[in-house]
Formats: structure tokens, sequence, C-alpha cells
DNA sequence: CACACGATCATCTAGACAGCATGTC
DNA sequence: CTAGATGATCGTGTG
């Protein structure tokens, strides 16, 4: 069937064929037909199980585009990742905003809206903003919805995130049953069970515009799953040589290892033999690309310039470390095929579209405490493999494991290559998510009564696959607790929230950190609010990642620990919950440093910290910083210090650049930049010539004149 | 004698969602 | 489910 054909069909109007024809796509793959065929485009909910690239995106737009335009209804697109929203987003902006239709992104981080979110026929969500606005009782996020994506909801398999997503759905049919979900997954074993889940039909393909080839590598040979066997020449390695063979080739190669160091090592490696085979006329190119990532911080890290030296050889790694301007430059220029390597963690297996002829996956293995290195599931294995073959540009792709010798060969084989992904099985009752889950739903209104709550909790996958019966217990506890701690008061055989209830499912913080909070800032009324206290405060909640410890912080860090006045009883050396002290005391340690100003370099040297870990960090502890004000202001305990820390936290600067960060484009190193130079404050920013401000390192004559503009405005305010 | 290369040993380990109110270098 | 790569340090061999 071609695009008109179906339009015709299915009403939709000929700009929209017009507009997918723009866009490159003439007919429809098997697997969009069966979607279709199994009413995608009739309000049937449906679980589309296919490989990366077979067009399960062109399905989901297709059915957004008949929910708006000939159901008149409204469309959400819920992803796991911020970075996947707003490429969704840009992208449905660009196909189908020229239609008429209103598209709108909604995450942690960003709001993109152009008049009121309510407004839009699509909205790109992610799946923890869609649960809290449901939270907040956003009731126009569900008014005239006819349609819900799930886009990777293998997600539900994800120990820390998979409740979530599970709960959502729950919610969802709770509030709308008639909703017409679209669930959206690489290659699953157990689609069907997740269909009759969702009261849905199962479409499952193993279709790929771009065939796959999946194999293992060993002495010279690569080994393919179809039983066919391909010489590699070199002797540099066999990731060497892997990588070599398909850039000599005109390809691309991705290769993903288990660590950070693995990825900057072999990256590092790479350059050498790599920097040979560069042609002349990319040399301005890359070198360009080095500049840009030098640029990318105030001063460059070490880590920085390991990268740039790296991209001037056409090879470079990827990590969350890693500048969010470096991660994008990176994963530009290798889709711009400047870069011919990418040496990567986990970071590119589920997140932004990056394919390359050959995936090469070295590690296999990765370290968890405590258990030791153990095998990465295969689940991860077929993402990543996903990864291979670009459509358009690769005949097929490869997907290479790299065995160390026959017996490893057979083991990856059999592991991996030949190996089915995982079922897909319930996280709700093993991850402690439960209570932050019952909170919800009674704030949210979907349970009012411990009845009601196992009615909620029905809907779940857990209780699909393993009976409600399973949560009886966990649902119990949770209850109990939320009620001890005064979240949740039972009246009259109701469940009702408490201030303090609403206030904690709102903020979206888990109820552990809000009982953190609230306790230690209960002490801080009795002993005071120090800086670091309160630092360490939020690093001890469960809402906050925290540094790994290394050797030498076990010598250094008890030293410190006596000093303070912690909010929250210190445990013995030795004793349980010691060693996670001293993490929680690194993570405050780290955060202080931030805020006094440290360069990234420092935070680097002394923390192991790279600029995309301090982004991280100081956006939780901000957030749970903001958390913990708005708990001090329930409880009328004294806020002390944390209005400032929280700005302080935000912006990385010491109390006296508080005034001039308030400047729009001016941050930390701007504020000091201007303060250093004489203009301490707004008021001498506003009286200052603006050709003096211009000469201010890091600033320029436009940034001059807006500064000083605002400035007198802040002033005369 | 300088340097390349190899053996030995200690060290260390992926990623990323959420509030609120608006913009870094 | 309980390892293995990295990189510093020291030792050995070679031109």
């Amino acid at each position: 069937m071609n695009i008109e054909e179906l339009c015709r069909l299915y009403a939709l109007p000929a700009e929209v064929a017009e507009a997918l024809r723009g866009a490159g796509i003439e007919g429809l793959y098997p697997p969009q037909e069966a979607a279709i065929a199994a009413g995608a485009l009739e309000g049937e909910s449906l679980v589309l199980a296919a490989p990366t690239a077979s067009g399960k995106t062109l399905v989901a737009e297709l059915a957004m585009l008949h929910s708006v335009l000939v159901r008149g209804g409204r469309a959400l697109y819920m992803v796991p990742l911020r970075a996947l929203a707003s490429e969704k987003y840009e992208d449905l902006k660009a196909k189908y905003a020229p239609l008429g239709i209103k598209v709108g992104l909604a995450t942690g981080d960003y709001d993109r809206v152009d008049g009121r979110l309510a407004d839009h026929d699509f909205l790109v969500l992610t799946n923890e903003k869609a649960d809290s606005l449901l939270r907040h009782r956003a009731s126009w996020l569900l008014e005239g919805l006819s349609l819900v994506v799930l886009d990777e909801v293998h997600l539900l398999a994800d120990p820390s995130r998979g409740p979530t997503l599970e709960v959502l759905v729950a919610a969802l049919r709770h509030v709308r049953p008639d909703l017409q979900l679209l669930a959206l997954s690489a290659t699953i074993r157990n689609a069907e069970e997740l269909a009759e889940w969702l009261s849905a039909r199962a479409v499952v393909s193993d279709f790929r515009p771009v065939p796959l080839k999946s194999g293992v590598y060993l002495a010279g040979e690569l080994l393919l799953s179809d039983g066919t066997r391909k010489r590699v020449a070199g002797e540099l390695g066999p990731v060497f040589d892997l990588v070599l063979d398909v850039i000599q080739e005109e390809g691309q190669a991705l290769v993903f290892v288990s660590t950070r160091r693995s990825a900057q090592a072999l990256a590092r490696k790479l350059a050498r033999p790599l920097a040979r085979l560069l042609p002349e006329e990319e040399k301005e190119g890359l070198a360009e690309l080095a500049a840009k990532i030098e640029r990318a911080l105030d001063e460059p890290t070490p880590v920085c310039r390991e990268l740039a030296a790296c991209v001037r050889a056409g090879v470079a790694f990827h990590h969350a470390g890693l500048h969010h301007t470096q991660r994008r430059a990176v994963e530009g220029a290798f889709r711009a095929r400047l870069l011919r390597a990418l040496c990567t963690t986990t970071t590119l297996a589920a997140g932004v579209n990056l394919p390359a002829r050959r995936v090469i996956i070295r590690d296999v293995r990765r370290y968890q405490a405590p258990y030791g290195s153990i095998y990465i599931p295969a689940l991860e294995f077929h993402q990543m493999a996903g990864r291979a073959g670009r459509p358009g540009l690769d005949p097929y792709g490869e997907a290479v494991l790299v065995a160390k010798d026959e017996e490893d060969r057979d083991e990856l084989l059999v592991r991996y290559v030949l190996a089915p992904p995982e079922r897909i099985t319930s996280q709700l009752a093993t991850a402690g998510a439960l209570p932050a889950h019952v909170l919800g739903a009674i704030v949210a209104g979907y349970a009012r009564s411990p009845a009601g709550l196992r009615g909620f909790f029905s809907r779940t996958l857990l209780a699909h696959q393993f009976g409600v019966e399973r949560l009886e217990v966990a649902l119990a506890e949770s209850l109990a607790f939320l009620c001890e701690e005064g979240m949740v008061r039972k009246w009259q055989g109701r469940l009702l929230p408490t201030p303090f209830g609403e206030l904690v499912a709102r903020l979206y913080i888990h109820p552990v950190s809000a009982v953190t909070l609230r306790d230690g800032l209960a002490e801080g009324e009795r002993v005071g609010l120090t800086e670091l206290a309160l630092l360490h405060l939020v690093a001890h909640t469960p809402d906050m990642e925290r540094l790994r410890l290394r050797r030498a912080d076990l010598e250094e860090l008890p030293g410190l620990l006596q000093r303070e006045e912690f909010l929250v009883p210190v445990p013995e050396p030795g004793a349980r919950g010691y060693r996670e002290f001293l993490a929680e005391l690194k993570t405050a340690l780290a955060l202080a440093a931030w805020i006094s100003e440290a360069p990234e370099r420092e935070l680097h040297r002394r923390f192991g910290l790279g600029p995309g870990d301090t982004y991280r960090l100081r956006e939780e502890a901000e957030w749970l910083l903001y958390a913990a004000q708005r708990i001090a202001g329930l409880f009328g305990f004294p806020l002390g210090p944390l209005p400032v820390l929280r700005t302080r936290v935000r912006y990385g600067v010491r109390e006296e650049l508080l005034e001039l960060v308030r400047l729009k484009g001016v941050g930390r190193v701007r504020a000091r930049a201007l303060y250093t130079a004489g203009f301490t404050d707004l008021a001498k920013v506003a009286a200052a010539r603006e050709e003096d401000l211009a000469r201010v390192p890091h600033l320029g004559p436009g940034l001059a004149q807006s500064i000083k503009r605002q400035a007198e405005s802040l002033v005369e305010a």
C-alpha cells in the first residue's frame, strides 16, 4: 500500500501524504502494514515489537495524525529519556507543524510551550513527567486525549524506572479505560503477554530495512549467525582490525565497552592508526570540531584535551561524564560521517539514534557491586546490535562480539547471538518503589480506600504476571509506612492524603527522602543548619546519586567526619552504613566545591567528576534543596541558609555573586569575571559604561549592552 | 646509555527520571 | 550473577 492510498482509506487529508513523502516515506514496511491491519488507525491498542528502524515510529505518527485530524482528539508520546523527547519533538514539529498541528514538549528540565501545554495536539513527554502531571491532577492532560504512544516499553524491565512506567500505564487506564495505547519496543520475547496486560493486540516482526548480521570474531575470522564466515585482515588486535577493516570499506564503527576509562583508552589507541587513513580534506573539519570540544568548558580538563586529540584523528569517545555540548558535537560529527569510529559506554545503546555499519561489542561483562563482573542481559546486547546498519548508507549492518578463545566464542554465540532477549517482567515488587506509587495513587485520587488501592494496583503488569496477591503484603507495608510518617491518614475506612503527603507526591520525591529531609530539618532546628550539613542531608536521601568512594577517600574522609555537625546520626567506623555515610560526605563535599566555584578541572581531579556528572549532581541537589525548602515551610522549620544555598547550587557560585547571576547570559564564569573587574553588584553594572563592561573577559559588546540594560531595570525595580 | 617492550601489581568500575521558573560560556 | 582492563612501576633486552 502506498501513502496516498493509506491516507484515502483512513480519511487522512492529502497534505499528510505530502508531508510524509517530503520526509522520504513512500510506502509501508511489512510490520507497518501489519500494525495498520491490526487496527492502529481504528483505535485499537497494540504492542508493536520490531527492530530498530523498522518503522514503528511511522505507525505511531500515523495513529497520532489519525487521532487528531480524523477523530479530533489529542495524542501523547512518552519516552524514557529527555534526549529522546527533544529529538522526537523536533522531528514531529518539523514534519507536522506545517499541517497546523500543535506540537509540545514537556520534560523535567524543559517545557516547550507556545501558549498552553493543554492546547497541543501532540505532546511529547518523559514517562516521569507524565506521571508527575497526573499527580498534580493536571486534568488538561487527559482532556480530549485519544491516544498514548509508549516508546521503548522494554523499560518496564528496568528495576529503577520500570515501575513508574507500569504505574503510569495503570493510571492512564484507570482514568480512561477506552484509551488507545500504542506500546513500541524493540524485539521482546513476551510481546503477547504485554499485549494481554494492555488488552491490546501484539504485532511482532523481525523485519529490518537494513539487514543485520550478528556474529562473533575470533582470530581473523568473523563467524556470523547465518552460518557464513568472513575473513578480516590485520594484525593490530581484534578490535583494531575490525575497526580499520570497516573504515577501509567506507563504513563507520561503533565500539561498546564497559567503562568510561576503556572508552577513552581505546579511542586514544585507535587515534594513531586512524590518523594514517585520514583524507587530507577532512582534517580541517575535524580540527574545527576539536576546537569546539575544547571550547565547551571555560578551562579544558585533561579529558577535554584527550577527546579533542582523538577527534583530530577521526575517532572519539562518548560517555555520560562529557559535557552535553561535547556529546552533541560528537554525535553530530559521527552522523555527518566526519568521525569514523566512536568508542562508547552504554549511553549510546539506548539513547539517540546513531547507527553505524559495524557495531563492535567488546565487553559483555560489566562490574556490578557486590557481585563482581557479570554478563550483560541479552536484551542489552540486542539493543547495541540494533545500532548496526545505517538506513540509506549501509547495504547491511554487522554486530560483532569479540571472543577471547573458542570456548568464549561458543559462549557468546549461545548467550547472545542465538539467544532471544529475556522476558520483560515487572520490577514493581523488587525495587522499593512501591511507597511512592501508593502515595501517588492516593494523592491523584485513584485509590481512596485499601480496597481501592488493591483495585488500582491490579492494573499493573506485576498483578498481571504474578497476581495482585503478590503485592498484598508490600501494599500494606507501604500504607503503614505512609500513615506512620503522616503522609496518609485513615478516616472512616478511607485513605486521605495529608498536606505533607500531597506535597511529597507533587515534589515527586521518594517518601523516604521526604522523611529524611523532614527529620533532618527538625534536627536542624535544634542544632542549627550549616551549609555542609544541608548538602549532606540531601546526599543522604535515596533520590540523590552518591559519588563512589576511591581508595584515597577512605583515608581522607574520616578525618572530616568529626568536625561537622550532621543532621543524621554518624555511624561508627566499621558499623553498618559507615562507608555509605562517607560516600554521602564525599558527595556533599563535591557540591560544596561546586558552590565555592571550584573549576571543572578541580572537580575532576578531586572527585573524579566530568562536566556531565557535575551537571547531574547539581540538578539533583537543586531539586532536593527546593523540596527541603518546601518541607521546611510546611512544618514551620527555619529555612536558614536553604534558599541561598539552593541558588548557589544552581549556579555554582559563592554568595557574593548571587546578584550578578540574575542577569541573563551571566553564569558562574562571567559573574566572577565581572566581580573581579570591580562590577560587584547590579548597581555597579547599571552605572558602568558599556565599553568597560565589554572589556571584561568572557564578555563582548552585545552581552555588555544586554546586561547593562537588565541591570538598570533590575536596580530600578 | 637511551629507549622500547614486557612483566607485575594496585586500582577501579554504566546510565539518568523528577520541581519550579526561565536561559551557559 | 562473584572479573578484567588500565596504567603506573619496575625490570630486561636491544641498538
